[in-house]
DNA sequence: TAGGCCATCTGGTCCT
DNA sequence: AGGACCAGATGGCCTA
């Protein structure tokens, strides 16, 4: 069975590599990498905020001081709201294309499509996905080779999807996450209509997977 | 026209 | 207090 891509990584990345996202920071990776599923943030486990619960003792102390300024006016909190909203607006409107602008560059080092057929989001996620899953199997199957092992009997069947995929056509060189629901490249390329699936790398030998097996 | 994709707005939550 | 992140809602655009 192979291995979940997602699981340990073969694939020890140096830091000579040129900046991935050129104008994305390295925080700004960090808050993307922070951004993944915490068990501690669980929508609606601090329901009761809202004069109560997580927050309540803080506020109650606030307001058992009279409040931090002066009251304002309906009409100036409605003015202050608005400009708030205006403001969180533009960041978020920023935020997104931030993410967007990243999406790109992925794309861009993305096997190339024709100009014309740009993946989709969640198309760029999964291709990239199986696409470094494929890239960290090749590099397994260089190594066997290089250092003069045993080459492996059975490539395909290494690089087959763990569905007992030895099937030596494209789709086995792609991680196994691609089979449910999930997108290969194969299976992009046939659900775009302009766009040809490529070739079969069929049974690529060790090493042998190239680059441009992924046209 | 229905369905998919996308951008934007919005309110809630968490963090600094 | 304010920023970041998130998810739901909404409307526009495009294609089959």
């Amino acid at each position: 069975m192979a291995p979940h891509p997602l699981g340990a990584p073969a694939v020890q990345v140096t830091h000579e590599t040129e900046q991935p996202f050129p104008g994305v920071s390295n925080e700004e990776v960090t808050c993307v990498a922070s951004a993944l599923p915490s068990p501690t943030r669980v929508p609606g486990d601090c329901a009761e905020a809202e004069g109560g619960g997580c927050r309540g003792a803080a506020r109650k102390l606030r307001a058992r001081r009279g409040g931090r300024s002066r009251p304002k006016s309906e009409l100036a909190l409605s003015k202050q709201r608005r400009s708030r909203r205006k403001k969180a607006n533009d960041r978020e409107r920023n935020r997104m294309h931030n993410l967007n602008s990243a999406l790109d560059a992925l794309r861009g080092v993305l096997p190339t499509f024709p100009d014309d057929a740009k993946l989709t989001k969640i198309e760029t996620l999964r291709f990239a996905h199986n696409y470094i899953w494929a890239l960290t199997q090749t590099l397994r199957i260089a190594d066997h080779s290089l250092y003069g092992l045993e080459p492996p009997a059975l490539p395909c069947e290494e690089l087959g999807s763990p569905d007992g995929g030895s099937r030596g056509d494209w789709g086995s060189v792609y991680s196994p996450v691609s089979q449910a629901g999930s997108l290969s490249p194969a299976a992009s390329l046939e659900e775009r209509p302009g766009l040809q699936a490529p070739a079969s790398p069929a049974c690529p030998r060790p090493g042998a997977l190239a680059f441009s097996d992924f046209l």
